[in-house]
DNA sequence: GTAGGGTTAG
């Protein structure tokens, strides 16, 4: 055989392994896996420096991202450094993004700090890595990096920077993306315009959020839901009850997602009413068959002051998975029935066809820190770790934080931060702060609120938190010194919200609201109320509400 | 070749 027919041969093979990637057989994966041990059998000190055996070891690599196939796609780099093939910047690009994806930062940072030539392409994909696994940090400094060296950022780019801005709460390197987006013509992107979106509201500015929402066009599901979302993350539930409307009139019909989340918006106004609704809507549109629809449908009616409801659903569902299961503890934890929602802990766990994850640790811990069953709790938390071999959250460390500080033990909630394996979420010390509150410890509030302040310093509500203590301390300039620093820095307080459903109506009201047209007689009514409960011993507790609605927030 | 959303605390 001619050397001249051994190649054509050869060409032949590999064709037709591009042709069965081509097809997409993801069936024939398996096979895929064997390209790299048919290749090493070619003759590839020739082949292997083609352009198309390159193309080849490129698509494998690019499949194995599809697949999340992370140790078929490390023996092609194995492969590729053993025979000291470079295989062009595609090919690493490829690699990056298998790594990236996998979440193997070391993997991927060896690869990047290697690449003798980067694109825009690999600086995304290393950015769009660090922000996914926990270095935002990291992802920010990299883009930085790119900036100074002249590397023109793309949509990619700035999503991937955005969501790093979303984790460290950097709000003014979000706004100067923002700017970016706008001079490169992508601002209304509908993937950029919802990363901004989704900036915007983790970072307590909904205002501008929902101001770059309503210029959006072509707005999708993900957009609905973002928004819907983060309105009320921000407080605002009764914003995106409306949004929820206006979306049900658009070209956009609902999915799963968006039910979940105007549900939530649902719990948190309480509105029984607005959950019956909703309810018949899902099963109108059959949604009751997903499982996370049908948690937050539990979920709602327990906040909704319909427990009986929730069981009622709950009992509906006869496949329950772990999602349901963990919804009914926290159902009944909101109704301060922990010893009932930890019998119904022990009844999942001797099913033993379901096991708990750590949401079911959140609800359940969260069940006992409002039943204030505190050795339970520490039980289960132990129990977590010893026995199912979960790792505990920053979440389920805020739970025993708050636990701890309810009850006074402000030392030991201080030990479990200091103890934490984890970097110390904003929350955890803004619940140190509301323990601080609670029992007045001005010592304590003080570290709690310094951290926090630095975590997340466009929070007004901490800040408001920290100034009413100074001022029930007597500490009058201090607390008029945090009052100024907000005015300064133009941190926007929403209002705290009460709501009121009224058979089709849902009324909202803030403190010292005069706008409804009965608000003469409501108030009226708010005195005889007041004065009924002062005769049968109940005071309130003014020392919060006296600061809080002063002009200075 | 790279990109946006699902149960959960306070």
């Amino acid at each position: 055989m001619t050397l001249y027919m051994f190649l054509r041969i050869m060409i032949c093979l590999m064709l037709f392994c591009g042709l069965l990637w081509l097809l997409d057989m993801s069936r024939i994966i398996s096979l895929k896996r064997h390209w790299i041990s048919v290749l090493e059998w070619l003759w590839w000190e020739v082949l292997l420096r083609t352009q198309l055996c390159l193309l080849v070891l490129f698509l494998h690599v690019s499949a194995c991202a599809q697949l999340l196939d992370l140790n078929a796609g490390r023996s092609v780099h194995g492969f590729m450094i053993r025979k000291k093939l470079d295989g062009g910047l595609s090919l690493q690009n490829a690699l990056l993004n298998l790594y990236a994806k996998w979440g193997s930062v070391k993997s991927a940072a060896n690869l990047f700090s290697k690449m003798e030539e980067k694109d825009v392409i690999s600086w995304g994909s290393m950015i769009s890595c660090y922000a996914h696994n926990g270095s935002a940090s990291r992802a920010l400094e990299l883009f930085n990096e790119m900036i100074v060296r002249g590397v023109e950022p793309n949509s990619v780019v700035v999503i991937s920077s955005l969501q790093a801005c979303e984790a460290t709460g950097n709000l003014d390197l979000g706004k100067k993306l923002h700017e970016l987006a706008v001079q490169k013509g992508f601002e209304l992107d509908v993937m950029v315009a919802t990363t901004l979106l989704d900036m915007y509201m983790s970072c307590s500015s909904p205002d501008e959020a929902v101001e770059l929402f309503g210029k959006m066009i072509g707005k999708d599901a993900v957009s609905w839901s973002a928004v819907l979302c983060g309105c009320v993350q921000n407080g605002l539930a009764y914003k995106s009850m409306g949004l929820f409307r206006d979306m049900l009139c658009s070209q956009i019909q609902p999915d799963a997602i968006v039910m979940v989340k105007i549900l939530t918006a649902c719990s948190e106004l309480g509105i029984l009413q607005q959950a019956c609704c909703l309810h018949g809507y899902l099963i109108r549109g059959g949604f009751d068959n997903n499982a996370f629809v049908g948690a937050s449908l539990i979920e709602s009616y327990a906040k909704c002051s319909s427990l009986g409801d929730a069981i009622k659903v709950f009992e509906g569902i006869k496949d329950r998975d772990v999602v349901i299961w963990s919804s009914m503890f926290a159902g009944y934890g909101f109704h301060g029935r922990g010893k009932e929602s930890l019998e119904l802990f022990y009844q999942m766990v001797k099913s033993s066809t379901v096991s708990p994850n750590n949401v079911t640790f959140l609800s359940i811990l969260s069940a006992c820190s409002h039943a204030g069953l505190v050795e339970e709790a520490i039980k289960l938390f132990n129990m977590m770790v010893s026995d199912y071999k979960l790792t505990p959250e920053t979440k389920h460390y805020g739970i025993m934080v708050d636990l701890l500080g309810r009850i006074g033990e402000l030392d030991q909630a201080m030990d479990i931060i200091n103890q934490m394996p984890l970097p110390v979420c904003p929350h955890v010390w803004g619940t140190l702060l509301g323990a601080s509150r609670i029992h007045q410890n001005m010592e304590m509030a003080e570290v709690a609120a310094r951290n926090v302040f630095q975590l997340d310093p466009n929070h007004a509500g901490y800040y408001v938190l920290l100034s009413n203590m100074y001022a029930v301390d007597g500490k009058w300039d201090n607390a008029a010194n945090v009052r100024t620093f907000v005015k300064e820095r133009e941190i926007k307080k929403v209002s705290g919200q009460s709501t009121i459903e009224l058979t089709d109506k849902v009324c909202t009201f803030i403190a010292n609201d005069r706008y409804h047209p009965n608000s003469e007689q409501i108030y009226d009514l708010l005195m005889v109320l007041h004065a009924k409960m002062r005769e049968e011993g109940c005071i309130l507790d003014l020392d919060f509400l006296l600061h809080d609605t002063e002009d200075g927030f």
